[in-house]
DNA sequence: TTGAAAGCGCTAACAT
DNA sequence: ATGTTAGCGCTTTCAA
């Protein structure tokens, strides 16, 4: 810029008024400037000009795994609204673990964000104190926030378990599986809630045996299934806690040759194909949310911290509405 | 840092000594340091240490939607390789706009990145010349540069198209349609091309109402399919050139209730359930090539561009070993 | 309409 | 072992 401005004879001052498109310039002299910076190859650097306004015009995003479609929507969803606001996108994943959640967080609020969106991976956020009291805003997507009162936009976790419950038991059924994610992760507390209370509000009983939660593999999976099926009074349905479970239940029943009735959280690619009824959640509208309420605090709101719930709907497909044997 | 510095009475360069570990502080001086550290509740602002060091440790990613499984595995990869060399990840979509790409890659490289990693849409490039002959390394990914030359990380269309081709025809087909995205892609062209190529090997003649190319549609993958099925000569298997092709023609097949031998270009999630066969890219992989190129070049590499290619891999599962009728 | 000077928060190079 | 000085590339006063 120094260059540019000697080269066009001018102030420092001048150049990055024209730079800037800022008024006060002679159509004469931005010509003379426009030409050097042309000559000269000259590009702004936005670090420079971003330490000086004190903003980055980026937000930060924290997720588990980019790579996972479910988070992938999300991700669309917090940049669009980021680029109709001019910000870009600066992301990074956890891998689950919360020491790196932890320390990326930290390495994300350290002077390069404006704010930041995150899906958690841990259960105390005490560690992002300092980052909220010097101003940097922070919206938890998707789960809540642990041992600090921040913004949050959550789906309607409970609601939409017991909204497919309740089409299973509405279907003639009284006897349920449930299987869920690990009972450590927030979503899948909420939406064991939802089911049992659909069981309890239709006045039926929850068998132990009929609900199986935790880390989802192949193996628990199939174990779980053929512990449902082979009781003396097997489920003659299931509801699978998200989208991982249901393609694992998918294919266990496809091993088996069995065929029961199912309701799945989370809707997945080809599950219309397959006849899947399930409970989808709009990932992306989360992620819009979540900008949203970050881009108003970056805009001053200055009021208590929202939680903002996304309604999830159900899509009949033909699983779900399969009656009992 | 400056009211550290005064709070624990030493000098601005002895604080940024014990914020960034470097050696020369006696351990009582550092005690202090580190106290009003924690008194203050300071945070070293990276932004102003970027620009000082000349670095961002940040690289960019352009892609046309980072809400595209396809995509997100990309970036999974990428951000594995630059996690790695402690760097984030910047990231932007272009929405297969060029406009928009051009804008955002010049955005992106405005100072805030070390380097650019692009999954291009348009087909010419020449407004990145300034940017490379600035010093920033720039890889494409997954598509070549048009009209520059650059570091590529490409699968291998070609021979995967030729693969699954030559797969349905050592299965007893021969007369196989071609279901390909628009030929104005690098991709597609490719895929065309090692589809050609495989029939041609097998003395096999290509009908013109076998091939249709063109921006993949419920509408118009059905009236190719309904051309090439209904025809005197009718195709017995057809080779999808993308997933989003796959699993437009799988809904196309079961609505009008026709089993046809299939191969499809690119794994999809169920493929297996569903018993497709594919030629299976990896995708991570490609991202995580980039990557490395990426950052051979920031280390200093000077060597002339590198075009790699990621080999393909089929993956049978049934459809593509259907015989003909 | 234009420019000079000060400084954003930090680090590199050189003292002491 | 510690401090001083200069300056990264830009914008913001405030003055001309």
């Amino acid at each position: 810029m120094k260059d540019v401005a000697i080269a066009a004879r001018v102030s420092l001052k001048t150049v990055s008024r024209v730079v800037n498109g800022e008024p006060g310039v002679t159509p004469s002299t931005g010509q003379r400037v426009r030409d050097a910076i042309e000559t000269l190859g000259f590009r702004r650097n936005d670090s420079a000009r971003l330490l000086r306004t004190g903003q980055t015009a980026t937000v930060g995003l924290m997720l588990e795994d980019i790579g996972d479609p479910f988070y992938a929507a999300l991700s669309r969803g917090v940049e669009s609204v980021a680029r109709s606001r001019g910000s870009l996108l600066l992301s990074g994943s956890s891998d689950a673990d919360p020491a790196t959640e932890h320390m990326l967080a930290l390495t994300l609020c350290a002077g390069r964000i404006d704010g930041l969106i995150i899906v958690s991976t841990s259960d105390d956020h005490g560690f992002l104190m300092p980052e909220i009291k010097a101003g940097v805003p922070i919206v938890f997507a998707d789960r809540p926030p642990g041992r600090i009162d921040a913004d949050t936009v959550l789906s309607d976790n409970t609601g939409g378990a017991s909204k497919g419950t309740a089409h299973l038991i509405a279907g003639g059924h009284r006897r349920i599986g449930y299987l869920g994610d690990n009972p450590g992760i927030f979503t899948a507390r909420e939406r064991h809630r939802g089911y049992r209370s659909a069981m309890s509000a239709a006045d039926l009983p929850v068998a132990d045996s009929w609900v199986a939660m935790g880390t989802p593999t192949s193996a628990s999976v199939q174990a779980a299934l053929e512990r449902m099926l082979a009781a003396p009074e097997p489920v003659t349905a299931i509801f699978c806690g998200n989208n991982r479970i249901s393609v694992l239940a998918l294919h266990v029943l496809a091993a088996l040759r069995r065929t029961v009735a199912m309701v799945g959280f989370d809707d997945f690619e080809l599950a219309d194909l397959l006849g899947i009824t399930v409970i989808a959640q709009d990932t992306a509208e989360l992620g819009r949310q979540a900008a949203e309420l970050l881009f108003q605090r970056l805009d001053g709101d200055r009021s208590p911290t929202h939680c903002i719930v996304i309604p999830t709907r159900l899509i009949s497909r033909g699983s779900g509405e399969l009656r009992p044997a």
